[in-house]
DNA sequence: GCAATCGTACTCGGATAGTTGCTGTCCGAGTATTTGAGG
DNA sequence: CCTCAAATACTCGGACAGCAACTATCCGAGTACGATTGC
């Protein structure tokens, strides 16, 4: 999985704690992350209806959406894509008795038990917003949200 | 993912299915792979403890253990590494407030969400065995052993 | 003094290189079988 | 006919290219602010 889910997980996290638009190079200076990198994952969010942009001076990003609308797999699709991790090829249709015309990822035993596992993976991660993240980082540090405030003004 | 593991499980069960070692080059034979490729799919099955190889002529590979007690984790944990797709870099470290000698795995609630998720995914794997897909399949059609005994001899 | 206008600085957005890991291939080490000769 | 040994063919195993995706960077389009000029 891309690295740059993690950098945009905590950037969400942290646009919850301000509430104008911030700037990439700011959001990545917190972390000191490459702003043009963390810029282009953003992209992507924004692309994905979960951030928006503004141009111009006093310009950056937003969330677009409540915190609690906004699940981590939300985002991780955003970055990601939709497609499974484990990718059905459908190479029974190739075997004996096969039939190469057949989309084999709802017929081949081996395809339903991977999918039952990711499908396990995605209801764990879209129950999870980045809300309940924001309130759980608040209980364990409740100083967080004033230093990220600073180091983000 | 790698592709490879979709070839490595279907292998496995097709090795469920023979007694005998089979060599790579029939394996791969069944659903036109590239032989070589898929060797070195299975080498790490063997390095694993999953398969068992036989060198020299009338050799091959065969399941080292018993088909109930290989999980598809272990297949998957064999050829992906035994890490989690997520990887947490600690990046809160280099935060405000962060410390950069902390490992912040167990601590970050990103971090401890994403976990959370990817054990439910190895839950679902781990209680899935080759065993299980293939009375799956027996099931579902019953000649396909026979067709696949015919293929591999 | 006030307003309109021009210039400036700042932001996102997409286009452009570098690097790692997956994909695919090839050849050598080792072994069971086969073949031949010798007893 | 039986035994032994050498040749042979077949297998795995690791070392070697090719390619796609992730990582990282740079520059241009567009915008809000501020300075400047004219009224």
């Amino acid at each position: 999985m891309s690295e740059g889910v993690e950098w945009a997980l905590h950037s969400c996290v942290n646009l919850a704690w301000v509430g104008g638009p911030v700037p990439a190079a700011r959001l990545a200076g917190v972390y000191d992350l490459p702003p043009a990198y963390l810029n282009k994952q953003l992209q992507a969010l924004v692309r994905a209806g979960i951030l928006a942009s503004v141009p111009g001076p006093r310009g950056g990003f937003r969330l677009e959406r409540d915190p609690a609308e906004i699940s981590l797999l939300d985002v991780v699709v955003a970055l990601e894509g939709p497609q499974d991790a484990f990718r059905c090829t459908s190479i029974l249709g190739r075997g004996p008795g096969g039939d190469p015309t057949v989309d084999y990822r709802d017929h081949c035993a081996i395809s339903l038990s991977m999918r039952r596992a990711e499908l396990a993976w995605r209801r764990e991660l879209a129950a999870r917003t980045v809300a309940d993240v924001r309130r759980d980082v608040e209980r364990t540090s409740p100083d967080a949200p004033q230093r990220v405030r600073t180091a983000l003004t």
